[in-house]
DNA sequence: GGATACTCTTAATGT
DNA sequence: AAGAGTATCC
């Protein structure tokens, strides 16, 4: 079937110009300031390589020179290919890398050229493109984000004739995605269901697949996916990636799934446990750069044992351990050795300063959220403003507050705004997300991807121009049954049964506009100039929506109503901007190598965005302090950092309760936060926590419990009005922290005999499943975690649950 | 067909 | 508290 597969060319990925004649830097160079261990690895080139990196111990400093001192030693750059996990972390790599040898982003340099530093999403996005028909997909595919999968999703469980009240879209779609991380496609999946749910979950993720590849999209787990089933099956591709890169180097490899692992192994050629792979005559040149204290993605399919398992998988593997810290106070570094000694499953490594003093770790227990957001503006404000016996103050940049979810920022927003702290929030899509810019991308879409269904159904009637839910649902049932696009059925519109003369009209006029976009475009951009930016503008405004939104901002005066037009133009601009950065050379859609036609880039442009992360919007520059995730936080540092929100439900999370190995991980995300910070760390809890428009008491976190009390200074301002609290956390020299709040932990509310809480049961529709809570007297409610359907809420007498 | 009012549910982390 | 989804009205 895979019949004229293109190979990978050196021009997929930069021209790739002969070696270095004579590289910048000397050896010594690049090793210089580095400790014994350090210098092992970035010395260490040929064979794989296990880099086992603690917290703040100079990672990106090692990868980076490592990198160097390859291209050094005479590698040619275009054989390297390095993989990150966010574009921000891609970025600065690639920038280190660049001035290590001398070299400024973007000029044409023998010593960089054809170095491929990228994530892997964005590595896939690439091969997909380049190896589409392997693949079985067209190479303009559109990149579904998880609103696209959402609707995607809901359509495919009614097509299944199933209720999404029983198969709620967003559980299956998880249970679809866990598949997908796995490798199991739809086929496997069908294959392996026995249960009901499961059968039925099955023939939801076939259809969810048909839809997808109708809509000509991928989501984000087939990147993955399907990348790794193309380098599996074909043998064309997989040896054109082999030969193309000789070292393979990867950050964060605690966080790689299976499908990651597999994209890895097959680049890498061979290694134990591969059947069937051509072993490479000098051994795989694999570098893996990891901590398994830090994984905390494994909600996302990520699996410890990929580095855990890293020298059973390559025997010739070499493992070199990074353990000193150059980040972290003392007293920090020991609060979080002492927390993440609590983990069972976990190599217990050495953690190590050679730093003295210090300031204890702070721990404040506050009222309610709106008292912790103010105890943590101050804070801040105090840091700021050196009040610190003979500290200097820390730049507001040098600052961030952590949270477990993304809810818990408000409030703080709120506190910051009133005490004058300039803060921004680190989310990398937050711009994309507002609905004008939402709008306005799905016409573009439809306009790179006509078969891109969802972003059809989105915009044919935004602003409104007679084209209502009716008319719609008969021209989709039309394409359904024709077999065509729905863009393709609007062409078609006379021949739709059922439509009003008016509906006909009104798409007749839709479908000329769309045609007015896409036509004079897929020419060749000859001009070269602002081309991309132009049909950005045009489509705004030929769309209506601007005229839409200025009409809205007109009538009604609310801020955000007048801020979209401001959103609309900033979308124009970053348009431009990405004009100026592209690299058609870099681009596997512009198959001419000559100049890129706008659509070309307007794929490449969609792309991006459909690639950012959190993390990537982290920016040091802004002058402010940085409200982030903790996920979002792995990787980086600051002079002083505010965790808040220790309380039991939140860190550690509801969800991770049940599980001893999702409790692991909320503990590690824990310990991430607390190495983030260098100089300066509080965290803070709250007794009283407005959840759900309710105000509930909190149980602090056992996190807190079980940091060292040596070097923690407690203060409990929540039952203190404007002073200070008594330091009682100072009574206890040794040992862990107590928490009174704790040890009285509210009892466990009475239980209705027939179901105890963890006993089985069955359900006629949902299957087997394990009762977490049994709730109220009269109308009861029992939740159960169902295999593989996830926690749901039953009425007691209604559930025709029978005990197993 | 389209807009509005109401009820209802509903809470993680993110490429 | 806020958003989604439904019911109802024009």
């Amino acid at each position: 079937m895979d019949f004229d597969v293109p190979i990978l060319t050196d021009a997929d990925f930069g021209e790739v110009p002969p070696p270095p004649a004579k590289p910048a830097p000397t050896a010594e160079s690049l090793v210089d300031g580095l400790t014994e261990p350090q210098k092992q690895a970035v010395l260490h080139t040929e064979g794989p390589l296990l880099v086992l990196a603690a917290a703040g111990s100079g990672k990106t400093r090692v990868i980076t020179r490592r990198i160097a001192y390859l291209v050094h030693c005479g590698v040619p750059p275009w054989q390297i290919l390095a993989l990150t996990f966010t574009n921000k972390a891609a970025g600065e790599m690639r920038e280190r890398v660049f001035s290590l040898l001398g070299q400024h982003e973007g000029g044409t340099n023998r010593a960089t050229r054809g170095l491929t530093i990228t994530t892997f999403h964005s590595l896939c996005a690439r091969l997909l493109r380049r190896h589409a028909e392997a693949a079985g997909l067209k190479p303009d595919f559109a990149i579904y984000d998880s609103a696209d999968q959402l609707t995607i999703v809901k359509k495919a469980i009614e097509a299944c004739q199933l209720s999404t009240a029983n198969f709620q879209p967003r559980s299956v779609l998880g249970v679809i995605s866990n598949a997908k991380n796995d490798l199991i496609d739809a086929e496997q999946f069908a294959q392996s269901s026995l249960d009901f749910s499961t059968k039925c979950i099955a023939k939801v993720y076939s259809s969810y697949t048909t839809a997808l590849r109708r809509a000509n999209a991928v989501d984000f787990d087939d990147l993955l996916l399907l990348t790794a089933r193309v380098l599996s099956r074909n043998e064309q591709v997989r040896a054109a990636c082999r030969d193309r890169w000789q070292y393979l180097m990867i950050d964060e490899y605690q966080d790689t799934n299976k499908a990651q692992f597999q994209i890895a192994s097959i680049i890498a050629g061979g290694g134990g446990g591969e059947s069937g792979g051509e072993l490479r005559t000098s051994g795989p040149n694999i570098c893996v750069v990891g901590d398994p204290d830090q994984a905390i993605y494994g909600w996302r399919g990520a699996d410890i044992s990929n580095i855990l398992d890293f020298e059973r998988y390559y025997p010739a593997a070499a493992t070199i351990k990074l353990g000193e810290n150059f980040r972290s106070t003392a007293p920090i570094l020991a609060v979080a050795d002492h927390l993440i000694k609590r983990n069972r499953r976990r190599k217990d490594k050495p953690l190590f300063t050679v730093k003295t003093g210090g300031e204890k770790v702070e721990v404040n227990k506050c009222r309610d959220e709106r008292h912790e957001a103010t105890v943590v503006a101050q804070w801040l404000r105090s840091r700021h403003e050196s009040v610190d016996k003979g500290g200097q103050g820390l730049a507001w940049r040098e600052m961030a507050i952590f949270y477990r979810t993304n809810a818990l920022s408000r409030v703080m927003e709120e506190a910051l705004r009133e005490y004058n702290v300039p803060y921004t929030i680190a989310r990398g899509t937050a711009f994309y997300d507002r609905e004008e810019i939402k709008n306005a991308l799905a016409y573009l879409r439809v306009v790179a991807n006509s078969a891109d269904s969802v972003s059809l159904g989105r915009i044919v009637n935004v602003p409104s121009r007679g084209i209502g839910d009716t008319s719609y649902d008969r021209i989709e049932m039309f394409a359904d049954q024709s077999g065509v696009t729905v863009l393709d059925a609007m062409h078609r519109v006379g021949e739709v049964p059922d439509l009003t003369a008016r509906a006909v009209n009104a798409t007749t006029k839709f479908v000329q506009m769309v045609d007015g976009w896409i036509s004079p475009n897929t020419l060749l951009a000859a001009a070269g100039g602002s081309k991309l930016s132009e049909l950005v503008d045009r489509v705004i405004r030929e769309s209506g929506l601007e005229a839409m939104y200025k009409a809205q901002a007109a009538t009604s005066k609310t801020e955000t109503d007048a801020e979209r037009l401001d959103n609309l133009a900033e979308l124009v601009s970053s348009a431009a901007e990405f004009e100026q950065e592209y690299d058609p050379g870099s681009d596997p859609m512009n198959t001419t190598g000559g100049t890129p036609s706008v659509l070309d880039m307007l794929r490449a442009y969609l792309e991006s965005i459909a690639l950012v992360a959190d993390a990537d919007a982290v920016d040091p520059s802004q002058g402010s302090v940085t409200l982030m995730t903790l996920h979002a936080a792995k990787g980086l540092e600051f002079g002083g950092v505010a965790m808040i929100g220790l309380e039991e439900g939140l860190l550690p999370h509801m969800r991770a309760q049940q599980s001893e190995p999702a409790m692991e991980e909320e503990r590690r995300l824990c310990f991430v936060g607390i190495t983030r910070a260098m100089r300066r760390l509080l965290i803070t809890s709250s007794n009283y926590r407005t959840m759900r428009g309710m105000s509930e008491r909190t149980i602090p976190s056992r996190f807190l419990s079980e940091l060292p009390a040596e070097h923690v200074s407690v203060r409990n301002l929540s039952d203190v009005s404007g002073g200070l609290g008594d330091e009682w956390g100072e009574q206890h020299d040794s040992g862990d922290i107590e928490f009174s709040d704790a040890a009285r932990a509210p009892s466990r509310p009475k239980l209705n005999a027939p179901f105890p809480v963890g006993c089985e049961v069955r359900h006629p529709q949902f299957g087997l499943g394990k009762v977490q809570a049994v709730t109220g007297g009269a109308n009861a409610r029992v939740t159960v975690a169902f295999r593989g359907l996830g926690v749901k809420t039953l009425v007691l007498e209604y559930a025709r649950l029978t005990r197993v």
